[in-house]
DNA sequence: CGATCTGTTGACGGCAGTCAAGTCAAGTGG
DNA sequence: CCACTTGACTTGACTGCCGTCAACAGATCG
């Protein structure tokens, strides 16, 4: 865990404070948690939480996003999650990591000791629910990336990516919808990331895009920018 | 849903009264489901909840094994979760069942109302905090599936969910540990379900199985009995 | 300027999918 | 009891998708 400046954080005027967890806090409640809440920023690459460690912290991350990974004994790895501003950083009720949360772009993430956030989800019924319903929303997430990894295409895993993270891993002002025109949208990831979500290699994923590039479904602006002409077509490249 | 005969449960004597979401129950909680459960047998292949459908009643199993399957468009299918006995069988909080879900095996289901059981779990704590728990150790068979799907070799899948079956799939009395006498264990599903677990074909599941067998990892007794002699060396095939 | 990181492209090969045929056991019905 | 069907499983031949390996391009940076 690398040492970081504190800065103390102050809730009401905060980006995320009507989203995610903080959106079921009253402010009373709100109060309690950033009596030991702080701001901390993270480097792409840098690593948040190590697996196996136990936790003294968690967070929410206000900007940025965060990759989640796990790895096989002789290093094959699998980013098995992606959080995006809002999203709840960390595994309570758990002594140990069961993964490695790693910022894969410039990050920060509103922390609070793991100990004081606990007996807070304990005590407050409503933040237990709301920790309940999103537990409940990420298993279905991730039954739907298991029918990803398991049947899709090379060719659909990447339109499949990049559908999510054109309507989802934007803030939602940038965020695609049906019927927009065809506005561009930055990928955050870099293409081995992509590689590492979709459980393809890093060159397949070049040549995928490629592809959905030629077929106009897709049309790249530099390596990093995208715009979806046609959202519904995407989708159903997606499968 | 198929119509069937509700049998009234007494839940003092049940057999996993002890186990599962029961065992964080007071006797009155017990008490409270009790007058709203009922049992129901499924035959193999049945199906228990169709997607997408809005479930009526939520349950427990009591013995046998359900899966959860999800559908692409054109009939790709891939299970995302296999349920053994004491595990919940349904998503609360939600109007729409994600997956189907399928009797593997003949199984007995300990029923009860969805609107009851949502209510029961806003009130009493105990068990909320019983089901986030086990929704947070779900997320992490989740991920731990999807490291499988997406990084791990066909023999590396076959030996994964052999390990899984043999130390997880049983009934605890009959579950293998490491140094146990190389007992046999009854494989509960078809080829084709591993399969689809896994994300191959069953043909691969077959040839896999073979070269398993003939590397002396398991042995073969018909086509559902498996022994373990060196259940060390069934986890290291797993990768 | 070289070093490093990220991304691109091509050649080649192997793992696992596809297609097809066949075995075996359990049922079913005359 | 036998002929037939059905479902689960096995095996072989072939193919192709995607992984592997290698070279290279472009950007960034000290």
């Amino acid at each position: 865990m690398v040492a970081a400046q504190g800065i103390p954080s102050r809730c009401s005027d905060c980006v995320i404070r009507r989203a995610g967890l903080c959106r079921v806090l009253s402010p009373e409640e709100v109060g309690l948690l950033s009596t030991c809440a702080y701001h901390r920023s993270f480097a792409p690459g840098q690593l948040i939480l190590r697996s196996d460690d136990e936790p003294v912290f968690w967070g929410a991350v206000i900007s940025g996003v965060v990759k989640l990974t796990k790895l096989l004994s002789d290093g094959r790895q699998q980013i098995v999650e992606l959080l995006f501003p809002a999203d709840f950083v960390g595994r309570p009720f758990s002594r140990q990591s069961p993964y490695f949360a790693e910022a894969a772009t410039h990050t920060r993430l509103c922390c609070f000791k793991a100990s004081e956030f606990e007996a807070l989800v304990k005590r407050h019924h409503a933040l237990k629910q709301y920790m309940l319903e999103s537990a409940l929303s990420k298993i279905d997430a991730a039954h739907d990336w298991m029918v990803l990894l398991g049947r899709k295409t090379a060719a659909e895993k990447v339109a499949s990516l990049l559908y999510l993270l054109a309507t989802r891993g934007a803030p939602d002002q940038e965020r695609l919808r049906a019927g927009d025109p065809a506005p561009s949208f930055r990928l955050h990831l870099k293409r081995e990331e992509m590689a590492s979500f979709l459980g393809l290699t890093y060159e397949t994923v070049v040549r995928q895009i490629k592809s959905l590039s030629k077929a106009g479904i897709i049309c790249l602006d530099g390596k990093r920018e995208f715009c979806v002409p046609d959202l519904h077509a995407l989708q159903r490249a997606a499968g």
